[in-house]
DNA sequence: GATTTGTATGAATAAATAACTATATAACCA
DNA sequence: TGGTTATATAGTTATTTATTCATACAAATC
């Protein structure tokens, strides 16, 4: 971590278009990565540091099989990294971006749920 | 558009965590609509300007029964904004976030890939 | 070598959903 | 009214995938 993230404008239109087809998909596969509540939790508690798959296991209370092969799936991805150290197999993210990408949707979807429940109250009363 | 984006470091510890699971579950589905390239090809369409659907069908090649069942599933989750007129019916993007939120992610994965081509090669040859 | 501990994986099941075809709605025009 | 155009919606199918249970693997310890 560490960084600070301004994106500007000029190279959100850059982005905005033109990217090959075979990249879109790839770019859906990451968000598809990110579009599962279960995986999302893991990500949230490898955001404050590194863990095990047990530590983890017992954070979110989920079976072993289900956060080992979601972690799986996201090392394939190249979204956590993987350290063993004995027995122990150290799992943490790879790409702070992945971090700024959750903050800054998470952040949107707030925002949205609130002005819809605003608009709900001005409507009820 | 128009805005600059700075995202702190600060902010995003802040999200990181403790968020109510029925948040995790709302941003896990932001993730997952963003997650079709189908849609990802619409919403790039939408970043330029707004668009009827008959313009995106053309532009992007896909029948129109799918492209419209895509607009009324992101107008559900509140992603684009719909604005009829006449006959036409116009869709923009609702919420620059997601724009930012595909930017920034584009930027990952294409950054992943590179580092795996390189890598790919140095160990080729 | 045998056992224990931490992690990964295979098979099976259930649920979600993208895309298609066909049809419906709704606004405009003759 | 009838016809045309733009968009939306049912119903269906095929595919994907999260989860569970059981088991395998692999490293440490006895």
């Amino acid at each position: 971590m560490g960084n600070k993230f301004t994106i500007e404008e000029d190279e959100v239109k850059k982005w905005n278009l033109r990217m090959p087809e075979e990249m879109l998909a790839a770019v859906a596969n990451r968000f598809k990565l990110l579009s599962e509540p279960m995986r999302l939790k893991i990500i949230r508690t490898l955001c404050e540091n590194e863990r095990t798959v047990q530590e983890i296991v017992n954070e979110i209370s989920a079976s072993q099989a289900n956060v080992s092969k979601h972690l799986a799936l996201m090392h394939d991805n190249g979204i956590v990294n993987r350290r063993k150290e004995g027995l122990k197999c150290y799992y943490s993210i790879a790409d702070n971006s992945i971090i700024f990408a959750c903050y800054l949707t998470s952040k949107s979807v707030v925002e949205n749920l609130q002005d819809r429940l605003s608009w709900l109250q001005k409507v009820e009363s």
